[in-house]
DNA sequence: ATCGCCGAAAGTTTAGAAACTTTCCTTGAC
DNA sequence: GTCAAGGAAAGTTTCTAAACTTTCGGCGAT
């Protein structure tokens, strides 16, 4: 019909922007996405809107339930905790490879990531952070880990970041970290990176996990969000 | 048009038989999938296979190529590396976990597999590995991992293994392992995981799992097999 | 009030049309 | 005569629209 992208398949645009639409909200955690309602906004057909909600559902962004079509992925208490230990543990193991391992090039994508995230944080500092903050934030992480040299790492602490992103998204809409300073923990994390200080770097990254996910669980606990919604495990 | 089970459905089943295929060796590293060929096969049409091409592509069990379908995983020396790298960290954490956590009924697991696994073991002495064993010798690292309380955790091991279970596939199709005997490396691992001796039961697995490695990358490095392949990376 | 049936709505699957890639043949230049 | 470039044809993947199956909610009977 339309002339399309050289490599680009229709799957991955809907892949891509069902993604785009989770992450900044759009679609709301629990939500069910329905055939007819998204074939005609997206202006594609079912098959390929199932393509994009298996791969999807392969980074546990959505849920698929058999006979019963797919939801957004729901917040619970269970799932953070799972994913949260995991990353406590993969990417600070990342992070300390690149630092050993990793080149010019990657020292010189951590300053940038952390440059334009600081960019970010300063608009911020009215309250609510916008979508580009949080792409900032991903990339930055992203880049801390990027020089570990092992695809398999990064992918893996890529996807479970994503998911944290979410509960970023719905359960701290607003900064709620009073005793705390974001800024200046990702400030250390690049300062550790640069100086090639393993021992330092890991511990802060650590820290930094761990303590974002102790304030996500106190909101989450709460159940003070529109979104919260207990995940039915089988 | 035939009576369906319950909750299934027919990218699930195909999905599972891709999988199967895959693991028994019907199908081979870098073979590429054409639709009409295992639409006819699998008496299904296109979209359902396409789902279970996407589905698998994110086990990286198949790779996509944009317009021009799916090929089975090749095997490459650079991805076990990684495969490896990552196992090496995540299954004694996950299995160090289960060691600590794992209540009466992760022990009663592990010896029924253990158990499964030594009689297939003795099986094969006169040579060859029957799909028998690669199905008991998953269900043994799985049970190691499966009383770690993280879904994530466990999932993700599954996933490196499987691919793991590929090189071993076809890179050690006869045992080569002369000077080495895998059924006291189980039995090692079976007794630390019931003494609850953390210490060395990490140890063990991660030994286990570097060896192995070890060898089937000397294997791959000769280019002795047929399926070898190099995968061609962006 | 509960259970079972019926109709509507939604998810799933199919078959064929459209789009892309590759191959092979032809044509023209060196 | 050989080689490279261009273009049609075949083969394959990808997408669409419609048929099929299952699930959900309402209605009437027990």
């Amino acid at each position: 019909m339309v002339k399309r992208a050289g490599s680009g398949t229709r799957a991955t645009e809907a892949y891509e922007r069902l993604r785009r639409d989770i992450f900044t909200g759009r679609l709301t955690p629990g939500q069910r996405l329905k055939f007819p309602v998204l074939c005609a906004e997206y202006e594609t057909s079912p098959s390929v809107l199932r393509e994009a909600f298996t791969k999807l559902a392969g980074e546990r962004l959505v849920t698929p339930q058999p006979h019963q079509g797919y939801t957004v992925a729901s917040l619970s208490v269970a799932e953070l905790t799972d994913v949260t230990a995991a990353r406590v543990e993969l990417e600070p193991l990342a992070f300390g490879l690149s630092m050993t391992a990793g080149g010019d090039q990657w020292e010189a994508e951590v300053v940038a990531a952390h440059h334009l995230l600081s960019l970010r944080e300063r608009e911020v500092s009215d309250g609510a952070r916008g979508d580009e903050w949080y792409f900032a934030h991903e990339a930055f992480h992203a880049a801390l880990v990027s020089g570990c040299g092992n695809r398999r790492l990064i992918a893996m602490a890529r996807d479970l970041r994503a998911e944290t992103e979410l509960y970023r998204r719905w359960a701290a809409p607003l900064l709620a970290e009073h005793d705390r300073d974001p800024a200046a923990e990702h400030q250390a994390l690049a300062d550790a990176a640069l100086a090639r200080d393993r021992e330092t770097g890991e511990k802060l990254l650590r820290d930094h996990i761990a303590f974002t996910t102790r304030m996500l669980l106190l909101q989450l606990g709460n159940g003070d969000n529109p979104a919260a919604a207990s995940a039915d495990r089988a």
